[in-house]
DNA sequence: GTCTATAGCAGGATAGAC
DNA sequence: GTCTATCCTGCTATAGAC
């Protein structure tokens, strides 16, 4: 609270200080005088600018949430076009880096996950808005991507199943954190995450491959 | 609100009232008024038997939750007791239908996720005391039973990684179920708990299988 | 053990000066 | 656009009757 970092107009800096503290607290846990005093605006500057509370909430993640989230999408493919012949295992490792480290740094990541898991949590207007112009695109682009690469006659809902199964351990290995680290006993730091992006993707690969058969093989 | 369910005393009904309402509002979403008028009770009730809120969300924890949960792995365990030779499969098969289903009805089931689960997103006291009493023991006593049936020469941390996983997707494809049944385009009943049970298991018995090698085999 | 009444404070939102 | 002052509602917690 001591030092405000004024940079950009008003309207900006509360939408950056509100994401934050909403990602760290939820919406009910974060008063728009918390909001207001990190951004260095006055109290009434919100609803000035938003009308009120739930609707900064929602712009939060119109201008704030979904570009990055279009930005992490950007970098996956970029990450695949260097690689010629597509396979599973690229697709895989690519789509970890992007979301565990990708184009964002690791405070920021966090408070995107974080905010993910809370509206998959308990969905709001906002979840609607991103299920429609962000998920749903994505996980069709994606499956689109897997699917010559898995076992051939896969139903095409395991395969959604398949990716949403890689993004829940990347979602899981994100906001559970805490966990995480108490019960591997180590810091979340670089090492970590490179670690677990590593492990995502090989549990992910050997995972989809295995998918078809209602047993798996052997066992 | 109209029919208050008057079985039990009133500090068990609180109990009851509060861990739904904490579970699909979070903490700070609820008030002691909401609590005390679903449980039947007067606003002073939650002070007189649990000093006051915050003590109170302990405690659903503690009388709840905690019993809730050694009851899933009791749950999980003597479905493995009728199985001789234990195998990776029956293992995981076991633990997707003690946490998905178990001797748990759905709404039941989805609370206790749900606790779990901001829990994680936004740790308090709680979080600690059952990493202590119930994650530590439980993933101890999982990894014991994995060791034996996954690559020789695993590392530790990264059996434990494995296990993780596993929950990782229990509690997505739980908590998230808004989002997973949007994108699948279905209902949540119990076919779909079913599917989603076969699912992981068969998605991370071949993700175990294949982890100690630092790249999947093939690819 | 259960209740009502209320203290005391923090919340969102607004009015209106500058 | 930015600020202060303020309204009003709803919150937790407590005192004290029954």
């Amino acid at each position: 609270m001591a030092e405000n970092r004024m940079r950009g107009p008003s309207k900006e800096r509360l939408l950056n200080e509100a994401e934050i503290l909403f990602a760290q607290k939820g919406f009910e846990g974060v008063s728009v005088r918390e909001i207001t005093r990190a951004a260095g605006c006055n109290l009434a500057s919100v609803n000035y600018y938003f009308g009120n509370k739930e609707n900064l909430y929602m712009e939060v993640f119109r201008y704030r949430w979904m570009p990055r989230a279009k930005r992490i999408h950007d970098n996956f493919r970029q990450s695949l076009q260097t690689q010629e012949p597509l396979s599973l295992s690229h697709i895989i490792q690519s789509l970890g880096m992007a979301f565990l480290r990708g184009p964002l740094c690791e405070e920021e990541s966090r408070c995107h996950q974080q905010l993910m898991a809370r509206e998959l949590a308990q969905p709001t207007a906002a979840l609607e808005m991103l299920a429609q112009e962000i998920m749903r695109p994505f996980f069709q682009e994606l499956t689109d991507m897997l699917r010559p690469l898995v076992p051939e006659g896969l139903e095409e809902s395991e395969l959604m199943l398949g990716a949403m199964g890689i993004f829940a351990m990347i979602l899981y290995f994100s906001f559970g954190r805490v966990a995480v680290t108490r019960l591997l006993g180590c810091e979340y730091d670089d090492a970590l995450r490179n670690r677990l992006s590593e492990h995502i993707a090989g549990f992910a690969i050997n995972g989809l491959k295995g998918l078809n058969k209602g047993k798996p093989d052997g066992a």
